[in-house]
DNA sequence: GTCTATATACGGATAGAC
DNA sequence: GTCTATCCGTATATAGAC
């Protein structure tokens, strides 16, 4: 496979990680894809097998792309906390989109749950890379045993976050639930310094 | 319209609100719901306009039997506190469904935030009424100005909760978050009480 | 009121020209 | 590699028999 055909690829998967992003996964049509692309619907078929196999390609390129940023936070900030408080500025950061659209990954999942693909097993790798980063901040904060869970509610928090700010469009809650989850994992933290 | 007719009714939005749950509302069919209560397809056009219509009636069916619910723990439980543990409980006791499906309110809410219907605005409705009679709870337990806040801040985390839940297919996480959650609930109304 | 038959549109997928 | 043309299944919705 040529450069070129690599390149469109890689076109296909951002347009398609976007579109499924604003409207679901099953509401996104090929025609849909071809129009943002610019490229005809039987061209498809020469990168992807399938729906199916483009589906797999967003879910990696998305999951990749949070590795990605995770690990230059990693080299950016020295600190354990000041990169989790990063993490969760990331609700902040985003607070247009998830008002739009949600979270990109649970609300991606929540979809893949109510169909039958095979697919939808590998779709929580999205959470798992931050929930692996979390994990390690957290045992780097000093919390051996409770890290894993710690890790899981914040996901969690975030998630709850992300559902209701986008059911109500009310960027208002995201902020005040920002600030509620930045005080309590400062209290987790302060505990674990005694 | 007769009896029959109406109950008829009542069965088709059973029907419909259980498939949407469990597969989506776009991914179920009028053959889905049509097998399900027993009837054919061109029926549905006697009782509803539309796929619009039965989703209509569906949002309305789950938001009066949320309500129904909670008025009878205002009868039920004479403390406050109870009744609000009782929510926080709606979690274990619908485990398997959660684990599963996810939430029912959430589910759907984030869904049709994808679509470009006119019914996603209502959706939320079905929030609206446990936000609602959250926020009365807390106020009686001493919160007058926080109280809303406090209400949003657990219906987010009940949805957190469910849609970790779903992703990972991990019920033992949601019992930890319960407990969890159940901590912060009395560390919150311990303070009003002073 | 409930059914069958059908209209119409659109989805994913394939074949083959260029 | 990318296109056009087309197949086929299924979706909502309608018409009209009973």
């Amino acid at each position: 496979m040529g450069q070129k055909a690599e390149a469109l690829r890689q076109r296909i998967v951002a347009a398609a990680s976007q579109l499924f992003y604003q409207q679901g996964y099953e509401n996104t049509s090929f025609t849909d894809i071809a129009d943002a692309v610019g490229i005809s619907r039987g061209n498809f078929y020469y990168h992807f097998k399938g729906k199916n196999e483009i589906l797999d390609a967003v879910i990696e390129s998305r999951a990749s792309g949070i590795k990605q940023l995770l690990q230059e936070w990693d080299v950016k900030y020295p600190d354990p906390r000041q990169r989790v408080l990063s993490y969760i500025d990331m609700l902040s950061d985003n607070q247009k989109n998830i008002r739009s659209h949600g979270c990109p990954i649970g609300s991606l999942c929540t979809e893949l749950a109510k169909l039958n693909h095979n697919i939808v097993h590998n779709a929580n790798i999205m959470f798992t890379v931050s929930c692996d980063w979390l994990t390690v901040q957290f045992k780097q904060l000093g919390h051996g045993k409770s890290a894993k869970q710690l890790s899981m509610h914040l996901l969690a928090r975030t998630q709850g976050i992300a559902i209701i700010t986008n059911a109500f469009k009310d960027s208002t809650f995201l902020r005040q639930e920002v600030h509620r989850l930045k005080q309590w994992f400062n209290e987790v933290t302060a505990k674990s310094v005694n």
